[in-house]
RNA sequence: GGAUGGAUUCCCGAGUGGCCAAAGGGGGCAGACUGUAAAUCUGUUGGCAACGCCUUCGAAGGUUCGAAUCCUUCUCCAUCCA
């Protein structure tokens, strides 16, 4: 099967500037095509993952991968999908996110022997002069038509500064950048980027008479129609400092059965056939094909050792309540008051509530259990005998665990 | 630069002198039901030494026994005119 054909029959095209090209070229690897990504954090996270896979696929089909960075975009800020200004980062902010950006797109693409490259956008945006710049490219972009654009649309009722407007210019200058230097002649990215995309192919055109190609790949999104890898907390981070393998399999074990196939198919690199047979999965079968999920996307981003980890953690944790592997709190001697703690304060040293207020009503609406025990009582105490060795399982709701002992 | 309207708790949005920790909805959390799903129903949703106290309605001052509500100045936003 052709590369084409599989990104396909995975559900990953969105929209391609045109099909019969770019088809003809990744299936015979000659393409080199650029991803960009805006370091507005200090980690990837599932959006960018996907990203990261297609330009895996392709680089095993022998078509070369560009990276690269936005630190010099994300000096501006894309307006796309956003109904307010994103809030400005400082240089340093920024150039500390594109280092840690890089650091985790090694362990997904091989750079080594010129298979794949990285570059930084701010390498040639920060040195250009203005006006230079409105006569070289600003003068092939109509306002007009930028202002039709999709991605500026949503925000003409809620305003849109004139550096956000520029966004779309510096992104497609990028492409030009990188078609003249490189000989990049294809982009992709995610769906809500088409706009800014099919800037830079028209750029090229006006400025070299060029062809350059773009595709975007379809934005994950649930069956409700939002975003994927978002969670109340945040997003689903790939650094596991800020989401532990542990959380990050969780959140997809967790996803509704509406959209677990779907997930399997663009995310995972299981094969085809193997994913059609799961396809008339129905009812409890479907928490089988979750923990698949949940399995090879743990396995692909923190490896093998942490995923089985992860996995049996949650089998002991969800079966009998008790795993070996689960997050801990440690207490220390200040926490206690004449040797014992309350359940209150306990609740809130472990981290499984932000106040006591919601401590208290945790355990008044009966959410909260003690080694499998249910707490209904505020006042409840524990001595610091019971907490050490072992220590217990002190559990909020249904999903969180935590143990706490005494060291 | 001018005119007008606006800023309320996580979000939307009521409230225009005491009955306001502030209606309603969304979201979140917890419970029931389940399959670690969805839907549904119920409770809850500022903090604390908790039938009470403290902090909060863009910011700072002021009027008043009493202010989210009235006055002054400022900041920001939207719309229209230039």
């Amino acid at each position: 099967m052709t590369v084409f054909d599989e990104l396909k029959e995975r559900g990953l095209l969105a929209q391609l500037t045109d099909e019969e090209e770019i088809k003809e070229l990744i299936n015979n690897g000659k393409a080199t095509f650029y991803i960009g990504f805006d370091p507005t954090a200090d980690s990837l996270h599932v959006g960018h993952f996907m990203a990261l896979c297609l330009m895996k696929r392709m680089q095993m089909a022998g078509n070369k991968p560009i990276a690269l960075i936005g630190g010099g975009t994300a000096m501006i800020g894309d307006p796309s999908g956003r109904s307010d200004m994103r809030t400005m980062m400082t240089k340093e902010q920024i150039q500390h996110n594109c280092d840690c950006f890089k650091e985790q797109m090694s362990k997904f693409i091989d750079f080594s022997d010129g298979k794949a490259m990285m570059v930084n956008n701010a390498d040639w945006l920060l040195d250009l002069n203005y006006v230079e710049l409105l006569r070289e490219v600003g003068a092939h972009f109509s306002v007009n038509r930028m202002l039709t654009a999709e991605c500026y649309k949503q925000r003409m009722e809620k305003g849109l500064s004139f550096l956000e407007f520029n966004y779309m210019i510096m992104q497609s200058y990028d492409f030009y950048e990188l078609y003249r230097k490189y000989g990049c002649n294809m982009q992709f990215g995610g769906d809500d980027q088409w706009s800014n995309m099919l800037g830079g192919t028209e750029l090229i055109r006006r400025k070299l008479g060029k062809d350059a190609y773009a595709m975007t790949i379809t934005l994950l999104l649930n069956s409700e129609g939002k975003k994927m890898g978002k969670t109340q907390k945040g997003a689903v981070w790939l650094d596991p400092k800020k989401t532990s393998p542990f959380e990050f399999f969780q959140y997809w074990r967790n996803v509704a059965d509406a959209d677990v196939l779907k997930c399997i198919r663009m995310l995972t690199f299981l094969p085809l056939e193997e994913i059609k047979k799961m396809d008339n999965w129905e009812g409890s079968q479907l928490n089988e094909a979750k923990e698949i999920l949940a399995f090879e996307l743990t396995k692909m981003v923190h490896g093998e050792e942490e995923a089985v980890k992860a996995k049996e953690s949650a089998r002991a944790l969800f079966s009998s309540g008790n795993a070996a592997d689960m997050p801990t709190a440690e207490l220390v001697e200040a926490d206690f008051m004449d040797g014992a703690i309350d359940i209150l304060t306990m609740l809130m040293k472990s981290g499984l509530v932000p106040s006591k207020s919601e401590a208290r009503r945790a355990v008044e609406q009966g959410g909260v259990s003690v080694d499998g025990e249910k707490v209904t009582d505020i006042k409840t105490v524990f001595a610091k005998e019971a907490l050490t060795g072992e220590g217990i399982v002190l559990k909020r709701g249904k999903k969180n665990f935590r143990k706490v002992l005494v060291k």
